[in-house]
RNA sequence: GGUCUGGUAGCUCAGCUGGAUAGAGCAUCAGCCUUCUAAGCUGAGGGUCAUUGGUUCGAAUCCAAUCCAGAUCACCA
């Protein structure tokens, strides 16, 4: 039990005894206490004051005394400041704490639940290359995952790819119009890269095409309809649905131009999937449950044969599910596979990690699925997050500010060997050493930068900021566990591989020590917090704190010279401690951390 | 226009299920390496928590209104 938990439990305890009523933990609360008071953590009084008819004061002298005389194990003394009670931990308690875990590398994780949790992230489309966005919506969704599984849910890791539709034929009109058979193989160009290309180029093309129409004295919106590469995509599109065989070929072959780009990336940010949908295998589903929910009276149809739910009772609008060329649009896909992920894994809980500018569309999604009266709607969850900006503004492909995930990856990479280098404390590594801690600095310091902000908030991306590793960043916390390392190494060479075994002894704590132990024993709190908030910022919050915690007791207190044998295997424990959870905390957040560096 | 987000130090962000004098990092300034890695540590300056009103013993936090910024309301995905 957490040290909160037993404050309020003896509490609660406590103040049924004294006042014969009962209570529970909402009645009051308990919070760290401040710096500038003495105290580790404090219960507040004025909740109580109106239930109890007595002073805030009155109330804490009572309580206090009460607690103090019956958990002396527990605390050691008290005082009370203007209806704030503070409590003092006895330092035999977080000694305690400190010997029972510091050698777990399961702490803070929980026993399996038997529920089972699908968390679905990435979905790329295979038009272009990933950008930064995608780096968050990777991170986010991979983290979030983790977070999930330490918690105790088994996960499925899936990911949709948007590998049809018109704006893949986009890319593929442009490449059978501009490329001259021009491949990845005979340019050396990226897959992934490569089929962008054509996406950009169709738009050019298109837009020059309007543009002509327009001056021929149409319209924009019809000139926008009529541009014949506009025409051809949109029967490209037809032929694809009808199985038009040439068209099929090239749809296979720059789809997999694409995935051999894309294998790359993933395998260099770490982003895995247990299961990988293709839209090209589900949106057909989805056409069922268009009959279907005609037959339910769900959906209707209007007189030109297209297909609409009206959800304007719940303050929503009027939504398509079906073309009335009979092909199916985006959420109609989406609701099949909803359905698919169900009956496939029987899955509690079906998580959607997509940006915040699906917010209406995924609402629309879940409440077709709760009118279609399909099992578990109620547990679609969209973990919503923001934006990823430049400081100078929005990212905009036409403007060509769109930050590319894979020169993002190879521009952090390279930093972190430039500052490696400069510092020269690694010379002896050998060369494949060297690489992997570069990419272990690089990555690190580029997924901590996008997790440590709360997912739901548009975030501004500083190319100068992100590459800074000093601080708040990924780095700094490596480097804190490299430090850690390096002394228990020293250590284990000078007094042998059992160096750090001992019980501590009842000893008295320094207010740095202590304090780390306050901090490490909030750990498990804080993992199931990222895990009820799906939120991974609250884990890199917490560790960066404990690592600077670590960093301000390291640079007072001496560990392999304490003044005594019992400080140094209390010292050497709270090391160990320390370093376990900044490995077990980063790891969940898909962050390696190095022996040395 | 409807709906939904957000507005905290020069910049980037915590804090938001109400609690003590609102916290970090960066940047600025001043210190600390013959002793465990200075990618570190210590200290200083820096705030009308968008504005106004309300609820409360107590509001950055809850409520309302206003201002500002963004997203969305496609036979796009």
């Amino acid at each position: 039990m957490s040290v909160v938990s037993s404050i309020q439990q003896s509490s609660i305890e406590s103040l049924s005894a004294l006042f014969s009523q009962p209570f529970t933990e909402k009645d009051f609360q308990v919070n760290q206490t401040k710096p500038e008071f003495e105290g580790d953590y404090t219960v507040v009084m004025f909740s109580l004051v109106k239930a109890l008819k007595l002073s805030p004061d009155a109330i804490g002298h009572q309580l206090g005394n009460h607690l103090v005389a019956n958990y002396p194990q527990l605390f050691s003394k008290y005082n009370i400041i203007k209806g704030f009670l503070n409590l003092s931990i006895s330092d035999a308690y977080w000694t305690g704490v400190l010997n029972k875990n510091y050698n777990d590398t399961c702490y803070g994780k929980k026993e399996m639940n038997g529920k089972k949790v699908m968390v679905e992230y990435s979905s790329p489309n295979t038009n272009k290359p990933l950008h930064l966005g995608h780096l968050r919506n990777n991170f986010l969704g991979w983290s979030v995952a983790e977070i999930l599984k330490a918690n105790g849910y088994e996960v499925i890791k899936s990911c949709i790819v948007n590998d049809r539709g018109i704006h893949i034929c986009k890319s593929m009109i442009a490449w059978q119009k501009f490329a001259n058979g021009a491949t990845p193989q005979s340019t050396g160009i990226k897959g992934d890269h490569f089929v962008g290309e054509y996406y950009v180029k169709f738009n050019d093309a298109y837009k020059q095409e309007v543009d002509e129409l327009i001056a021929a004295g149409k319209t924009k919106e019809i000139a926008e309809k009529e541009a014949p590469i506009m025409k051809a995509t949109q029967q490209m599109l037809l032929d694809w649905e009808a199985g038009k065989p040439e068209v099929i070929d090239l749809w296979k072959t720059m789809n997999g131009w694409v995935y051999e780009g894309f294998d790359v990336t993933y395998k260099r940010i770490g982003s895995d999937f247990d299961k990988i949908y293709y839209e090209s295998n589900t949106y057909l589903l989805g056409k069922d449950i268009v009959q279907q929910g005609m037959d339910k009276k769900v959906f209707y149809q209007k007189e030109d044969s297209s297909i609409w739910i009206d959800l304007t009772a719940d303050g929503l609008d009027e939504k398509i599910v079906q073309r009335k060329d009979g092909t199916s649009v985006y959420i109609t896909q989406d609701i099949g596979l909803a359905l698919q992920k169900y009956e496939q894994y029987g899955i509690d809980q079906s998580i959607y990690v997509i940006g915040n500018e699906q917010n209406y569309h995924m609402k629309v999604l879940q409440l077709i699925c709760q009118k279609l009266g399909m099992p578990n709607a109620d547990n679609i969850f969209h973990l919503s997050y923001g934006m990823v900006e430049l400081t100078t503004g929005k990212m905009k492909s036409r403007e060509g500010t769109v930050v590319d995930a894979d020169d993002l990856v190879e521009e952090m990479v390279a930093t972190s060997k430039q500052h490696t280098e400069e510092l020269g404390k690694v010379k002896d590594f050998k060369e494949a050493e060297l690489k992997e801690l570069y990419d272990t600095i690089g990555l690190g310091a580029m997924k901590f930068y996008l997790l440590r902000v709360d997912p739901k908030k548009t975030m501004v991306f500083d190319p100068k900021e992100s590459i800074d590793f000093h601080g708040f960043t990924g780095p700094f916390i490596q480097y804190t566990y490299a430090r850690i390392k390096s002394i228990l190494r020293k250590v284990e060479e000078a007094d042998g591989a059992s160096a750090v075994n001992h019980q501590p002894s009842a000893i008295s704590l320094l207010p740095l020590e202590k304090e780390l132990i306050i901090a490490a024993e909030q750990y498990p709190a804080v993992l199931e917090q990222a895990c009820t908030e799906h939120n991974p910022s609250v884990i890199a919050n917490y560790i960066f704190h404990l690592a600077k915690t670590f960093n301000s007791f390291y640079t007072e207190h001496s560990i392999a010279n304490a003044e005594s044998d019992g400080k140094k295997q209390l010292r050497l424990q709270l090391a160990t401690f320390t370093a376990g959870i900044i490995k077990s905390g980063m790891q969940l957040l898909g962050i390696k951390v190095p022996e040395r560096m």
